[in-house]
DNA sequence: GTCTATAACCTGATAGAC
DNA sequence: GTCTATCAGGTTATAGAC
């Protein structure tokens, strides 16, 4: 078992990253920007109002211009927040040098399947936003050695090089994530189809174990 | 081979379901709708402003309100044939008798790659307004039985009782899709990364061949 | 720090001339 | 059918009292 919990505390901005508070007991600052951050991941930046935020934190809408000076500089910040939460914690996971390829297919797989969970509004929001303003990305410091220089994709390549498999590993990392994250994206449309909330959970508990075979099937065998 | 091109001329909108026209020689509506289609599919409602969509059409902002009445109903239009665009095609597969599982599977991952290299912002822009406005689907007559009463969920199901697998159909079903669809939604992500248009571009004919035999293979082995 | 009131701006929609 | 000019409504941001 390796560190999972260390992704957690690694994510502005995840719930566990902060101790539970009693919603009276977070200062103003707070609350706005829970607020903010709960809207603006739900209804992306032009959808949303100001004043539903304020609404939202049960405050004044002028105290929201008081805090953060616009409604552009509170979202820079949610945003940069939400996409730290979305891919910052795989950073270090993709580093470790311990574990093995399997091992850190699963916690890739594990950590997503429970963030989405609680979280499902944020592949869409952040994705959305990296289309319409992909430049914020690399002022986050995020680059193409991010995978580039990973312990992770050289564990991948030797792994594939085992198999004598010219395929480019990009594909299988492609796979991981797609797999992992797209039917929480789709979770509306699948719902459409008869699914209920209940049974749709419990298929992504399924996942949570035959994600990690299937993917590493597709990697290793012929 | 099946009939793949059937596909294209059954999505309203399509590129190949209109003869290719020289801009001038469209109508002053199919210019305005031409335009709005980009733009909506690129920002979304909300972030759309009905002045640009004018501007692209290289009209007068009167002339939109004249034609459509308000910009809701324009988007409503955009929407469903997007919509479509995006799903409808799949439906006629869905339930062709004389072809084989794997047929259907390769067909649905050659005619998603080819929509998506053109048209790359169609499944944001369709997830995004299905998850604000579920209710626009059933509307379009989009409903449960789509696929539970398909025959590729027959023939899916009976594969997998071959197999002896007691996995659900739908895990299967969100593969096919996850792996098809996730690469173009997160290609900016990817891009970021040091992969250039060509670059991917090539990745996405790769996974033409390589994901019908993946998809094959969770199905059928053990 | 927090509120009310209002300024400044933007956007969708229409009136009316041609 | 197409345009210019303008209205009506809503949104962000600020001024100023408490």
């Amino acid at each position: 078992m390796i560190n999972f919990e260390k992704l957690f505390y690694l994510c502005p901005g995840s719930n566990k990253s902060i101790m539970k508070k009693d919603p009276k007991d977070l200062s103003t600052e707070e609350k706005i920007k829970a607020a903010a951050r709960k809207i603006f991941t739900q209804k992306g930046y032009s959808a949303t109002r100001t004043r539903d935020i304020a609404e939202e934190a049960g405050i004044n809408l002028a105290l929201l211009n008081y805090y953060f000076r616009s409604k552009e500089k509170l979202f820079d910040l949610v945003m940069l927040e939400n996409f730290g939460q979305f891919i910052s914690g795989v950073r270090a996971l993709f580093n470790e040098k311990d574990t093995t390829l399997q091992q850190k297919i699963e916690t890739v797989v594990d950590f997503y399947i429970t963030q989405l969970k609680t979280n499902p509004d944020l592949p869409l929001f952040v994705l959305t936003e990296i289309r319409s303003n992909p430049k914020k990305l690399q002022a986050k410091g995020f680059s193409k050695d991010l995978l580039a220089q990973s312990y992770f994709l050289k564990q991948l390549s030797e792994e594939l090089k085992k198999q004598k498999k010219a395929i480019h590993p990009l594909h299988f990392i492609m796979n991981l994530f797609a797999m992992t994250i797209f039917p929480f994206i789709s979770a509306p449309l699948i719902k459409t189809m008869g699914v209920g909330d209940l049974e749709f959970s419990n298929l992504m508990e399924e996942r949570r174990k035959l994600l990690p075979i299937w993917i590493m099937k597709l990697i290793q065998e012929p």
